[in-house]
DNA sequence: CAAATATGGTTGCGAATCGAAACTTAACGT
DNA sequence: ACGTTAAGTTTCGATTCGCAACCATATTTG
């Protein structure tokens, strides 16, 4: 029956990411985090999100160490959401999905574009890169088993199936 | 009532990628395509996905364009799902979602590594780059309007409010 | 050709999850 | 003391999910 099997099982990171951020809001109230909103009411109003949901999403991200519970010192009533280090670690995948979002939507908004902000300038494309920084495509890459590091791969020659994972 | 708003409202290229890839399994379908599945059987057995649910998201990602659906020339009761070139420009949200995962769980399986073909050296963690190639961090990024690109931004000198969106 | 099998779904139904609004609890502010 | 704000919790109906069974078509087998 429909019991949420955990998905972890499912062997890479990928699967880890996704239980930890998989949920519908969970990215949206990433960007809210990284936007500077701290409190429930401002995550409430600014996505427009449940509040019973709003509430069982922060706590599964709290529980999951992407934020951080503090209440607030000076007004006992608050609390603060925090971005802690793995949350922040999620930037380059957010990014990579806000970047692609903007590529291939063309009703999104655009009015704002992210910069660095010493001079201005838009950040690059995320990409993946090679360890000397060469930009590399899906057939450029292979997978290997640790031990075999530096061993070419022969991409392509052989489909993906259960044995290789 | 229980109405899905089409979260598309949120404004930014984010809420595009998620309505697209924002479901359960999303992901874990386009990361078996990314692996050389093409069938609908192929899915289902490697996911463990309900059959119901792997058509409707299937649909869903063809529907959006990530994936081409098309019949088989040799067996033409055979589908075969392929990645779009939108779906393969999916690859660096994905891979940077593996590394967060990869990073942050103690129990997922590193039994493969992403590594250059050619060389067989694993690739760069996924990052945030600059124009001009450094590495920036959240705090070494802002916003800015297209039309002040260039810039600098004080960054921090104020919280994100909704003006700003 | 008929029957069996493979592939890619669809349908029905119970369980889990989501969403909106009302309610609760505790802490301020005056 | 009284109203207000913040952060949830509860309630309940709507939606979605997961499983199993069923269906439609194409291919293989006898």
């Amino acid at each position: 029956m429909g019991i949420r099997e955990p998905l972890g099982e499912l062997g890479c990171g990928l699967s880890h990411a996704l239980e930890v951020m998989g949920e519908r809001w969970s990215f949206l109230i990433l960007r809210a985090a990284f936007n500077g909103l701290y409190h429930f009411e401002e995550f409430s109003e600014e996505l427009g999100i449940a509040r019973n949901i709003l509430s069982n999403r922060l706590g599964k991200l709290v529980e999951n160490g992407v934020l951080e519970r503090t209440p607030c010192e000076t007004d006992r009533r608050k609390v603060e959401y925090r971005l802690t280090e793995k949350g922040l670690g999620l930037l380059p995948a957010m990014l990579a999905l806000r970047q692609w979002g903007e590529t291939y939507s063309d009703t999104c908004n655009r009015d704002l574009v992210l910069v660095d902000c010493r001079d201005g300038q838009p950040v690059k494309q995320i990409g993946v890169r090679a360890h000397d920084d060469r930009e590399l495509g899906w057939h450029e890459l292979g997978w290997q088993m640790p031990d075999k590091i530096g061993t070419p791969v022969d991409r392509h020659s052989h489909a993906y199936t259960k044995e290789d994972a």
